[in-house]
DNA sequence: CTAATGTTATAAAGATTTTATAAAATAATG
DNA sequence: CATTATTTTATAAAATCTTTATAACATTAG
């Protein structure tokens, strides 16, 4: 259950075909794309919890798409390519990619630099779980407990909630919100997020109607509290 | 000019010397260590932004030393070996490592990949907040504290709060804070700005009768001072 | 000094926007 | 196909903003 989504931004089939049977027995769900096109148009409608881009594609540069995606994409971006040389690397990484390897690559180094990232945007430590104090989450294992009981989120609800968590104490706006969990092109509809909220509410709050963790901020968004 | 204080720890002298001064070239403060012993006493002592650790070294196993620092330390940690064997890399990664560099590496590539895991840790916690004698206000979490309890402000009431603020000390004219605030069409809504300059002072102000900081200009405007 | 005029302050009523919630319709998943 | 999740719609409630009315204050002319 709620597992990472990856996104594979690649045009060889082979790869594709690969990446994704690696990547699926490996508890990820995965989407596939061949070209930049489809690969920022699935990003911005459903944005993964980490892409891996290809640099040869056959429509646009993946310098280019990489660029693009940073516009508003904060999550790992891997980039997985033939070029071995040093000014694509650099230019790749001072883009705001944050790994870089190089075809053919191993399975195990792969999926272990792809652990990797995942880690550091949930970045608490290696075997992280953030306490509050009626609920807690644990984020290694993606499981969310209320006073020792399981609590079910759906993938939206969950990601929602860890974007809270990892912004703890800060007013974020609808469009922020909206941007993150939904794509870029979701960003006026507030009427998604006041859904989700209520629904998370429920589920965490002690009292759904007095939250004392998700607060909102009329006008602006909503603010994630800890509570003591 | 506060630059990244970086930990090098490695027993080959004349790699050393090599990350010692390509990175101190680069704007880096530098600090080396030859054996894990020292290595793990400097970090204690002196914590760095981040550290490159070489995997083979004298008196303990690169891996222990990375497992030991993990228990406290949360920045980025580079692996520089010359293992180039997928079961030292799985390992080290899955141990917290950010990054496995195999020697001989690029140096502009280690550049690189310094950058991006000192970018994917920094820009946590650097929030901007202005003080002033009774209140202060944090603007990346838009807080508004008075001693110490925390103002609730309007999102109309808050932004003209911060105009006033970024504008510390000028005079702003009716006409400015308008087309601000509430755009350019009503410029003329002097009415609007005495209704919520009233109900800022009252938040604010200790004495709302006789302001301190929102100070009436008349037949002019309003002038925040700090006082102080 | 007093009245007249222009400006500012404050409370409160009315209008509008924003938010919460349930529930139905649609889509996705296994 | 059955189940679960997401999107959409509808409506009630709450919060905020706008507008009006009136009072207070200051300045200047007579």
């Amino acid at each position: 259950m709620n597992r990472s989504e990856i996104l594979i931004i690649d045009d060889e089939e082979q790869m594709r075909k690969l990446l994704e049977i690696t990547l699926h027995s490996h508890d990820f769900n995965v989407r596939v794309a061949p070209t930049a096109k489809e690969g920022m148009l699935l990003a911005a409608n459903h944005p993964p919890d980490l892409i891996l881009l290809d640099l040869g594609l056959p429509d646009e540069s993946g310098h280019d798409v990489l660029k693009k995606l940073r516009e508003w994409y904060t999550k790992p971006i891997l980039i997985v390519s033939v070029q071995n040389n040093e000014e694509d690397i650099v230019k790749a990484l001072d883009n705001g990619a944050n790994d870089y390897l190089i075809k053919p690559f191993r399975t195990g180094e792969l999926l272990a630099r792809i652990r990797s990232a995942l880690r550091n945007t949930t970045f608490i430590g290696l075997n992280s779980i953030a306490e509050f104090k009626d609920f807690q989450v644990d984020f290694t294992a993606r499981i969310v407990t209320k006073r020792n009981e399981q609590i079910k989120l759906t993938s939206t609800e969950y990601s929602l909630l860890t974007l809270f968590i990892q912004n703890e104490g800060k007013a974020l706006t609808h469009n922020f919100l909206l941007k993150q969990i939904w794509g870029p092109s979701f960003a006026n509809e507030s009427q998604y997020l006041r859904v989700y909220v209520g629904q998370l509410r429920k589920k965490i709050e002690d009292n759904p109607n007095k939250p004392i963790h998700i607060i909102t901020e009329s006008g602006v968004g909503y603010r994630f509290v800890s509570g003591e």
